[in-house]
DNA sequence: TAAATTTTGCAACCTTGTTGCAAACCAATA
DNA sequence: TATTGGTTTGCAACAAGGTTGCAAAATTTA
């Protein structure tokens, strides 16, 4: 597993630091999506708050992770599968958030509904998000 | 249609000041959703910051604006249709974000297509966003 | 019109995210 | 393993976006 973690950061030519492999294995221990605030949690403060957004960005470059639009307006952060790759997501899954516990998950089975629209318009990239109440909270 | 705006401000029981009338004006001349950026922009600067802040929470408290999530993390603005009432939201209507001139539009007349749910998982309201080039931009 | 209530503007503050730069670290090579 | 070169980190400072407390101004009610 710590073997696996430093596959990933050497598939994406990165340099294996502390930094990056405890942020990594935050994201692998935890089947939710993290936000920046969370990370910094997570990490013990660890690391500089700078520090940490770099990785993220980095990591969001790289493939590693991609971000998600919540209606609360903070960005959460979540692993990809294997499809993504640098410069290229594909993350064409239905984003959940509780909430009661304000858990947002990635349903990677859920498809992306097909969307009907307008005439002139061109469709691109379409996010879902849906609200309500989790498993563990129900 | 003067008339028309003071109507909405009385049926949510708001007194009517110039500050309203004039941020709601925005929203009805314009067909597309509003940050509060161009709030303050097209209000020729006329109001404070926190005005115009307090007035969007007190429109979106009483159902008469919605908020939309947007993937670059800026909240948008937007009229409600008759069915918002204070402290119940129906936005059931997807959301389209022109990624050549940055406008969203409420696109109305598109219904939030059924998603599946996995077990354990309640869904209480869905949002979708598209991405793409609008009718303007193509 | 006067009193009571609501709204506004100001100042100060907090959170979130960014940038420049020197020091520390990692990886590669000898 | 020691050295070198490039990358990453931490610090300080900054900027944008948003919030809070409070007194002054405006609106509503009577």
């Amino acid at each position: 597993m710590e073997q696996e973690i430093t596959d990933i950061l050497k598939q994406s030519q990165l340099s294996i630091t502390d930094n990056r492999l405890k942020i990594l294995k935050l994201f692998q221990n935890n089947d939710k999506a993290l936000s920046h605030a969370d990370i910094e949690k997570l990490s013990g403060k660890h690391f500089d708050r700078v520090t940490i957004y770099r990785t993220l960005q980095t990591f969001v470059d790289k493939g590693i992770i991609h971000t998600i639009p919540t209606a609360d307006n903070s960005i959460m952060y979540a692993l990809c599968k294997e499809a993504c790759s640098e410069g290229h997501h594909h993350d064409d899954h239905v984003h959940f958030l509780c909430d009661k516990c304000g858990t947002t998950y990635c349903l990677d089975n859920v498809n992306i509904p097909a969307v009907n629209i307008p005439k002139g318009f061109s469709a691109h990239q379409t996010n879902v998000l849906v609200n309500g109440v989790c498993k563990n909270c129900k």
